[in-house]
DNA sequence: AACTATTTATAAGA
DNA sequence: TTCTTATAAATAGTT
């Protein structure tokens, strides 16, 4: 969070390991203790570094809330019997209390509490986010591309009337002689309506509309 | 931390404190994690709300925890084994909780749960995957539309052509009289090279170049 | 330990 | 509750 950001993993520097441990641990705690001033929690937080220091916080009184913790846990967790071989009792008994523990976490954690570490539903969440925005984009581009295609569309339509009116005018002066000659006159110099109309609504129109084309540009999505 | 400095003190609005609870209870979590994580320290973290809910966070097991965590109580001095068959089963019930804990982590992470410690680099690849299956899909159809606006254009440009050729001709008629009539036959056969040649000359004036044809639309990404 | 450029966390508001 | 956004805090790399 800082000048640079890094990886959440080990620090490899035992140094840098050390003094981050120690800045962050400090966080940790300043954190720690505006929680449960500022929303009237109760909290305990006990540090083992990789030393093996210890280094503990609690909001009030570090035995009673791990006691009540531990009241909690017994109350949450499906009794055993009592042991009878300590050792493999023992062991049995903490990994089945550990598994509950695992399982109901998850539950809470399907509930949307307790999801301190990063779940995939929130990443895909996060990812659905971001392909909602890429087809939304696509969306938009495609109905871009779909009006572009209409605009060709049209004008390939217009430039082909054009042409038929054209090829109907030449049919008539083959038929009628040069008289259609003052016509067309006129209709280059854009004045009569009915010829302007003719005369100009095609290739003007194509090559430099507003919405004029240009292709061979690449995709490059 | 935000749109406005708040003092660390007893939040009285209770909707507004449970808010803070929440988002504050997330972010002190992911704390504890990263630094569990980053100076391979091992973490407990109690709390407890005003409403007497536990949330609990532990980087390994938490009951190994507080069992440490009393051990250094009860003897801070003495941090070492009282005996050997304590230490013997302590080390089977702390691999048993190490295996199961790294079975559950596996299982939830194929499950795609618990990725937080997952690299930013092994996030993005995964991430990646998805983005590059979707940009293929994108590839294809943008080609697709490409070719076929790449068709229409050819089609105009060729309707132009015509177009242009047609209006020649009107004024050739215009000019010589009907005498063209005849060319117009073989122009349109397209056979005659030098007839070819004068029809095609017209089209240049609304022809901008050979790169004629370009949409205004940029396909950007 | 102090210094900052950056990254994070988060208070309000929607 | 979630999302957004402006700001406050935390902190990584340096000195």
């Amino acid at each position: 969070m800082a000048r640079e950001k890094i990886q959440i993993r080990k620090i490899d520097n035992a140094t840098a390991r050390q003094v981050t441990f120690s800045k962050r641990r400090r966080g940790l705690f300043k954190k720690a203790e505006e929680l449960s001033i500022l929303c009237d929690a109760d909290i305990a937080l006990i540090i083992f570094s990789a030393t093996g220091k210890l280094f503990e916080y609690s909001s009030s009184s570090m035995k009673e809330i791990l006691r009540r913790h531990s009241t909690h846990s017994k109350t949450q967790k499906k009794p055993e019997e009592p042991s009878l071989k300590l050792h493999l009792e023992n062991s049995n008994y903490a990994s089945l209390n550990k598994q509950i523990e695992e399982a109901s976490q998850e539950l809470r954690r399907m509930k949307g509490e307790d999801i301190q570490s990063l779940t995939l539903e929130e990443l895909q969440q996060l990812e659905k986010n971001l392909e909602v925005g890429l087809s939304r984009v696509q969306e938009r581009k495609g109905a871009r591309i779909m009006g572009e295609i209409n605009a060709l569309q049209q004008k390939g339509k217009h430039l082909m009337e054009e042409n038929a009116r054209l090829r109907t005018q030449i049919m008539e002066m083959s038929k009628t002689g040069t008289q259609v000659a003052a016509d067309i006159a006129v209709c280059e110099e854009g004045q009569s309506s009915e010829s302007i109309t003719n005369c100009s609504s095609g290739p003007q129109d194509y090559d430099s509309s507003d919405t004029s084309l240009k292709l061979g540009l690449p995709f490059s999505s």
